[in-house]
DNA sequence: GCATCAATAGACCGATCGGTCTTAAAACAA
DNA sequence: TTGTTTTAAGACCGATCGGTCTATTGATGC
């Protein structure tokens, strides 16, 4: 929701030119250091992809690592926009449930962004760049309690039995899901990701009064 | 049981002082490039591990892309001969799927080489080195197909329900192992880890006959 | 419309990159 | 032990790395 409202005084307030151009070379940028990775990605290709020389980057940014930084805050963002749209056509906490596993299945945000962020970022920096590793720790973590509230919500409107133990079942599921990823993207086949999708809601039937 | 083998063979045959000298360098740059990367890892990196110089390296590899995929190859190979070690055990399905679970826990192989090779390379190469990509992509079924055959071979002794779909069930176990790695390294904490291996461990139980 | 000041371009920097090549040393066969 | 072949060392290469600095351009306030 609070996503809506940012992208929401994104397109509608004046924003400085530093702070345009900031965005601009964000948007750029971060498709690629989600694909090729922050060590993999240079300067150079970021020069590229914004047409803008090396004094503008610098001039916006201190260095590299803020860039691959705001890079992934911006995705994130963008994917929880994404999932709060979709989410907010629902009512009931399963549809809602439903559309969350579904929004990881379609291939949209692959194709645009180069996959999940958690994934590439989270292996990437947890034994090199503490700082983003601690950023992807609290998406983790925002992650799993989105997923909890779900399951919290429809514990109290009757659609899920109260004795589940929401926290775990979030974590397994989120597990599930990142490892499955994993798995699709390595094999270039989403029908494993399509198969423990439909595992998943086969369990919240189960889960279901 | 092959891989127990090949260490066999490597300990006890002369090799050559190439063979030697390579395996070494592999010995030393598998850990530090599955810790920084393929990208992150120069091969100064590997000169100063090995304490070798340039022109040896060159002279035992073509390239460092040969050198990334031989450390793939390598810690893969050191992590089935443990898993086949401890798996031999123990006799009946169960034990060996639990052995297989908790081998999973111990963070030894972590910190002796730096987390889990599938996980890391996986990432990495998925949208820049086909090769490796599809090293990962074989090491992947290898891995559900050995979880699969446990499952049919507690199947045949019956331990486990026949009605069990194995390969489904193997790709879920797989994916939440690889997912939970993920989460565990990135919060720097194995508690998730150990929570989702007693979670399995239940849904064996469950499975038993 | 002009003055001011922020923002961009791109030459430039030293360091480091992956990789080559020649030379010296070590291993090996006889 | 000697002669040959294999293996390692390290100077060297052009390219590229992340980052700086100055000159110029473009936006903004008056």
């Amino acid at each position: 929701m609070s996503f809506i409202l940012d992208r929401l005084v994104y397109f509608c307030v004046a924003m400085s030119k530093a702070e345009r151009t900031r965005q601009f070379i964000i948007e750029k940028a971060a498709p690629i250091i989600n694909r090729k990775g922050m060590a993999g990605t240079s300067i150079s290709d970021i020069m590229e992809a914004t047409q803008l020389a090396k004094g503008c980057l610098y001039g916006n940014f201190v260095n590299k690592d803020e860039i691959c930084l705001e890079s992934f805050n911006y995705l994130i963002k963008q994917y929880a926009s994404e999932i709060d749209a979709q989410l907010n056509k629902y009512t009931s906490a399963k549809e809602k449930l439903f559309a969350y596993l579904d929004h990881f299945k379609e291939g949209r945000f692959r194709e645009e962004h180069g996959g999940c962020p958690v994934l590439n970022f989270g292996t990437e920096s947890d034994d090199t760049n503490p700082e983003i590793k601690e950023r992807v720790h609290q998406v983790i973590q925002a992650s799993q309690k989105y997923l909890e509230n779900l399951l919290s919500m429809g514990i109290s409107t009757g659609e899920f039995q109260s004795e589940i133990n929401q926290q775990r079942v979030a974590l397994k599921f989120y597990a599930m899901l990142e490892g499955t990823v994993l798995i699709s993207r390595v094999s270039g086949d989403s029908k494993h990701l399509d198969e423990i999708i439909t595992l998943i809601k086969e369990e919240v039937e189960l889960l279901s009064t």
